[in-house]
This record gives structure tokens, sequence and C-alpha cells, in this order.
RNA sequence: GAUUUGGUAGCUCAGCAGGUAGAGCACAUCCCUUUUAAGGAUGGGGUCCUGGGUUCGAAUCCCAGCCAGAUCACCA
């Protein structure tokens, strides 16, 4: 890979360090006692404090001025300035660590630690008066440099697909990046204490599995080779959850990474985490207000308020929410009452109101589709969408008075559903109907239509107490509590097509044509990166390309013949 | 997968009636020497995403491909 001037310049930097016997990846620790948020908290109320500190971080601006200079560090909590001073760094003759080390071999992102005191300058900026400063990393690749004046952002790196595949880039010059992790980190562990309060027990279930369930998706197929057997990566981790409730556990939850192989947009990753949690001898009225309790709970620990700012609109999770019926849901954005229509009639409706149908939607899929499109998009304010047709929920309890529904709810929240709860079916004559119903739908081309688990059948078989079951979409809930407009703002590293490699034949395969060594760089320079794609150049382009460049370059080797260039691709 | 927009210096972007590649920041050298999106001067840096085509000549026009964004479809 051909570097830059810039970064062959800092590569030279750091053999002048090195040459300075100053090593540039020290070893030992570098003890911190203050963070830059500390210092610009507290600092203001006392002027006494901070007097001998030891601090460090990366260099992400340099003002050099002669024998003084500013510089800002960035840590974990912020930056702050510092302040150079030629005599106080070198006290002695030797003036080497600021004219050299400082001002010339250290560049923005190189990070230093360093001790002083603590003061504020003429124009009223906290500094750190740097006594002495250690080299601690030396970096070899320009960081984009992002500046800020007046909350006008100047030169933001934006680019999507540089910061999502370079995080670490967008963290460091991106700081609200960081904040965003943050939130994500505080929304988990507020859910995780919220369940454990109530001593429901967290748990792990495989993510490999035999047979995949508990959601209608694609599933992603891997392969055990000792077993010689096919397993697919989980879809859901349903399924296990409630066998654990027939095995005895009263509460159980789990933090669970699923896999969905299918499309990937600004909602969609295809892993991404939901929280399921099943709770025994409850049902999904009760889990309706468990769901407003620790969502409330998190928006309160996250902001201090149940209103969360999400784009232009306030959202607030304040209790109660609202709740309607699928059917009800509907009938008032469409003034359509679908609840006595069959298959057919519901065909006819969804054509009506211009959405696509297929062969293979049955009637639970068509309501589903009537909603998505007719209803979701409108439900800015979180409300729960209960009862919903039987032939869309295989896994949830016939409703207790309704015919034809089940005990199932949904909280959507700025148009998009955040979570799926119900009352879990624990008859297990109607739940291998349910199964079998769902093989029908797969045998008319439904690709996401569940497969029949023999085993969660004879675990229920055996008696499962009644259960109140909850899925809720982590990385959605992070979007919204954090007012990101894309599941990738939320995921570390989101999935990205890989960055294709540009081949790069070794010295030694060109070396073996005859090639001298001084003329392989000058190949690979003028865009003959393997030994393929050089065999089957033009001989009289290849010889013209490199004497150009030779002139170009100024390089001081005699030209080949073009004589010598046909025998190196004969 | 479909449609659409984009890909130019380390970063942010301009250039596109086809005629030798530009700016700001960053980088280098020098000056100034308590500054603050770093004050001045000078300079270096480019496979204009890749491959074809049209043309005397392509960053610019056409076709194909790669990567990304947006919208749509499937899905949480």
């Amino acid at each position: 890979m051909e570097l830059s001037e810039q970064e062959i310049i800092r590569r030279q930097s750091l053999e002048e360090l090195q040459k300075l016997g100053i090593n540039p990846y020290p070893a030992d620790l570098f003890e911190i006692n203050v963070s830059a948020k500390d210092i610009l908290a507290n600092f203001p109320n006392d002027k006494n404090l901070y007097q001998d500190i030891s601090i460090a971080g990366r260099i992400m601006t340099r003002r050099i001025m002669g024998n003084a200079s500013f510089a800002e560090i960035q840590d974990p909590t912020g930056r702050i300035q510092l302040y150079f001073k030629r005599d106080d760094i070198c006290q002695g003759e030797d003036k080497t660590m600021y004219n050299t080390v400082f001002k010339k071999l250290l560049d923005i992102g190189d990070i230093i630690g360093v001790n002083g005191f603590v003061f504020i300058t003429q124009m009223g900026e906290i500094t750190v008066h740097v006594k002495e400063f250690k080299v601690l990393c030396k970096s070899l690749k320009p960081l984009p440099v992002v500046k800020e004046k007046d909350g006008i952002t100047y030169d933001a790196f934006t680019d999507p697909e540089q910061r999502y595949r370079q995080r670490y880039v967008d963290m460091i010059v991106n700081p609200q990046v960081r904040e965003i992790f943050i939130k994500r980190t505080k929304l988990i562990n507020s859910m995780r204490s919220f369940l454990n309060e109530k001593e429901y027990l967290e748990v792990e279930t495989p993510i490999l599995q035999p047979i995949y369930g508990g959601a209608a998706a694609r599933p992603f197929k891997t392969h055990h080779n000792a077993l010689d057997t096919t397993l697919y990566l989980r879809i859901a981790n349903e399924l296990y959850l409630k066998r654990l409730i027939v095995g005895g556990y009263d509460g159980v939850y789990e933090f669970s990474k699923d896999f969905r192989n299918e499309g990937m947009d600004r909602f969609h990753n295809p892993e991404f985490t939901q929280m399921e949690l099943y709770v025994a001898y409850k049902d999904y009225e009760w889990m309706m207000n468990t769901v407003e309790e620790m969502v409330e709970q998190i928006a309160l620990d996250l902001h201090g308020t149940t209103e969360v700012k999400v784009g232009e609109n306030f959202i607030n999770f304040k209790r109660p929410w609202k709740r309607f019926t699928m059917y009800e849901v509907i009938q008032h954005y469409t003034g359509i009452d679908i609840s006595a229509m069959n298959e057919e009639q519901l065909k006819k409706t969804a054509c009506t109101l211009e959405i696509k149908v297929d062969e293979t939607m049955g009637r639970g899929k068509l309501i589903d589709a009537i909603f998505g499109e007719k209803c979701e998009p409108n439900l800015l304010q979180p409300t729960f969408i209960t009862d919903y047709p039987v032939e869309m929920s295989p896994l949830a309890k016939k409703h207790r008075s309704k015919e034809g529904l089940v005990e199932r709810f949904e909280a959507i929240c700025n148009g998009k559903e955040i979570c799926n709860a119900f009352s879990e079916l624990n008859d297990p004559v109607d739940q291998r109907k349910r199964f079998e119903a769902q093989l029908e739908l797969g045998k008319r081309g439904d690709e996401e239509a569940m497969v029949l688990d023999e085993d969660f059948l004879r675990a229920i078989e055996y008696g499962m107490p009644p259960t109140a079951g909850l899925g809720i979409g982590i990385d959605r809930l992070a979007m919204v509590m954090t007012n990101s407009q894309s599941i990738q703002d939320v995921l570390f590293f989101p999935q990205m097509r890989p960055e294709k490699k540009a081949a790069v034949a070794s010295t030694d395969e060109f070396a073996s044509l005859g090639i001298p060594a001084e003329w392989i760089p000058v190949i690979i320079k003028a865009g003959y990166t393997t030994v393929e794609n050089l065999k089957t150049a033009n001989p009289n382009k290849l010889f013209n390309d490199l004497c150009g460049l030779r002139k170009k370059l100024k390089l001081e080797i005699s030209a080949p013949t073009i004589d010598e260039v046909k025998s190196w691709i004969a």
C-alpha cells in the first residue's frame, strides 16, 4: 500500500524520536490523576485545585507560537487546552524536548501524558500549564481535522461509509458518537436493573440452533462439521426461554443477539439485539403495565424526564400509554371495519387501499400489511396495539373473550415497533395445530413461516404455566432514546459490504519475471499490481508508461529498452 | 432486489458548454512569538472509484461494474 506524503513524514518523525532515545510506544503505565471534565467543572470554583496534575490524551489541535504553544488533548471526558512554554519544558540549555520533540515530531493524533498545573489564560480559557510531557503513542495516520466555533462545525467528518467502516475515527473526531453509545449502555443497564430488582433470572440460551423458531424471519444457515449437521443462527430465543419456564423458573430474561437474513436499511441490521422476558402466572395485560413502567424508567434514567426529543418531535413515555386494538386502529386510520372480513374480502380491501398483496399472504399477513402501511407510521407517541388476529401470531394464546383473536400487543413509538408481547400459548394441542398452519403457509411460499419444533411441543406437553412473554428491540429503543436516524448510528460496527482489497503481487513474484528490483515499485505505481495484469499488458504501452513515470518522478534509473520490457512479460 | 443521487488531495468540497486539476483545513519550510475554526509568507501533495466506448483530446459525455446514501420491496 502506497503511503501518502503525510504518512511518510509521520514515519520519519517516529524514527527521529527513536534516534533521540524516546520510545514512541512505551510499555510502562502512565499515572493519571484527573480528567478534563473534572478540571473544567471544578477549577472555576476553586483556583487552588489541580496544581499538580497528571493527565493524558490525544492531541487534537496545536497552535505553535514560537517559544510558547497551545495544544488541546482529548481524554474520554472531553478536551482541555495545554500550554507549553519552551523554558518550562526545557529548564536547562538543551531545548530539544520543546524545539524538536514537541514542535517538530509530534502531530495531531499523537497520544501524550503531561504533568503540570491548571491556570486560566488571558483569553479566559482553563488550561494546563505543562511542566513535563511524555510521548505515549505516535500516530501514523492523519486524522480528519474537525473544527468548531460558536456551535458551527467546520469540515465535519460525515461520510457514513467512512464513519461506519472506521468507527474509531468517527469516535475520535465526533464526540457525540461516543455519547450515543454511553446512552445505549445506560439503557441496557437500566433495563437489567429493573428486571433484576424484580428477581427475574438473566440466562443464556443457544445462538446456534438446529431448528430456528420464535419469529417470522429467514435465518442464516451454517454447518457443524463434527456433527455433520445444519445449524441456524437464532432469529429469536423465545422457544428456549419458554422451555425454562416449563423447567420451573418463574421469570427469565436474556439480552440476545439475533440474526435475520433479510434486507438491510436504516432500520435493519443482519444482527440486532432483543431483550426477551417470560414471566409465569402473568398475562399480556400485566406485561403491558410492566413495559410502560420499564420504558418510562429508562427514559428517566437516561434523560431525567419522560420526554425525549426525536427528530422534530417530543415523545413522552409517561404512563399510561394509549391503547388501541388492532381492528380499532385500522378503523381509526382507514375508516374500514375489517373485523368480520375473510381472506378474500381482506385482499380486496388491501387492494383498494393500494397495498401490494401476493398469493402467499394469509389473513394475518394481510391485516399486518394494512396496519403497517396505514397505521404504524402515524403512531408517534408510545401506543399499545392489542388483540391481533390468530393467523399472524402462532405462539400467542387465544383471546379470553374475542373469537379469532389472540392476546398479543405491540408497542409502537415514532412510527416503529419497539416491542412485541403476548399471553403465551401453553395449550400443546393448539400449539401443534398452529405450527401445522405455519407449515401450510410455508408450502404456499412464505419463506418466513415457522417450522415445527417437536422438542418445544414436547416441553409444553409436560405443562407450562400461563406465562406472559415480551420481546423488546434494544436497537430500536436506543434509536429513539438517542435521537438517532438510523440503526447504524446505535451499533458500533454495523454490517457493511466487505472492503475489497486490491490484490498486489509481491516483489518476489515480479522479480521472478526478471524485472530489476528498482523497476518493481514503478510497475506497481503504473497500475500493474498483479503478475496477471502485467502479463496481459501491451508491451509498448507498458514501456511508454514506465518511461513516462521515470520522467515524471525524476527517477535516477536508466530507462529499460523495449526488448527488456518485452522479455519481462513474454 | 428496484429506482435514484453521489464517489476529485489526509478531511470537507468546488470544477463538468469536453482543452495542462482547484479552494479551505491538514502537511512542509520560514517569519511572528500567550493563541483559540492558529497570524503572515512560500511550497509539496491527485490512478479525478474501476474498466470499456465516443473524440484529435474525457474528471467532465455514453455504457458496464464496484462502494455508499436516500426511497421502495422483505423484515425488527
